[in-house]
DNA sequence: CATTCAAAGTTCCCTGAGGGAACCCCGAGT
DNA sequence: ACTCGGGGTTCCCTCAGGGAACTTTGAATG
């Protein structure tokens, strides 16, 4: 994404930058996900250049977001979400619920999920790992943790 | 963040970083989140260009996240969250999970997060708005919806 | 009144990342 | 032997980010 160097902050956020946050990469995970595996299908259906994608495809293989498989005794492969890939969904799924409330105006929201565990279309909410109740900006305090910087 | 226009994408993610995707703009709401409200402030946090510190408040302003209140007699102004600006902070509150998850490493997090709600350290976890189950990638099918591209 | 000061930008140049198109490599099929 | 198609690589060009210097505004100070 950046000239600077957010890896080496001390800071969360920045960190999950420095692996997803630059141009493309948000966009290439939630194809994946959804089942479009191979570069010429992500190439067609984002519209990046290819010499971008490669970087970006590299570049989440090697955080190991991403894992890059052979589906051929030719050389051809497909790209997977690892564990640690399918985890950072998660800040997509977020991501579609503030689109889905503040950009999609009268047409709607483009895509729906439906939960499996309860068969309706539904969306995410944030929530206490702890006690369950709701977990937004305003319920919490932020405090330094061991890992602040020093 | 990009030569591509992602703000007209029928797609909630790529309309949701056509917002807040461009680089640094992440960080920069993350400070106004914790009560870093002026351009002094931030530049010097952030280490931040501030042409580039400029145009990416101006952008956040233009888009609803942020409003810029003046608060003197001579031109100073700060910036603060307006509530689709605290809303977006969910997305910022997942990255943390994630960051603190899979990459702080032996240090720990580096910020701490006590949940005002039941008084303890905690982060979050995504759950269904429908149901209150637990709601993740591989939990959801994904359907077209209503503003879907024609 | 003239000078200083600090916040909040603006302007300039330089470098490097993204876009686009052309090219390359490799194994399979015919 | 020739073609085909997936998965890249290479090239050039433009534009965005980094960095530093400069500007503007009103208040405070001598």
């Amino acid at each position: 994404m950046q000239r600077t160097d957010f890896g080496t902050m001390a800071c969360s956020i920045a960190r999950t930058l420095d692996v997803m946050g630059e141009p493309w990469s948000p966009l290439i995970l939630r194809d994946v996900w959804v089942g479009m595996n191979r570069f010429e299908q992500l190439q067609a259906d984002l519209g990046i250049s290819r010499k971008v994608l490669t970087e970006r495809l590299n570049h989440l293989v090697d955080h190991g977001v991403l894992e890059r498989r052979p589906y051929d005794r030719r050389p051809r492969y497909e790209y997977h979400l690892t564990e640690k890939g399918t985890d950072l969904i998660d800040v997509l799924m977020v991501m579609v619920r503030w689109g889905d409330t503040w950009l999609a105006g009268e047409a709607g929201p483009p895509v729906l999920y439906r939960h499996h565990a309860c068969g309706e279309i539904s969306s995410v909410d944030l929530r206490c790992t702890g006690c369950g109740e709701p977990m937004h900006a305003d319920d919490v305090d932020v405090e330094a943790g061991p890992g602040a910087a020093a």
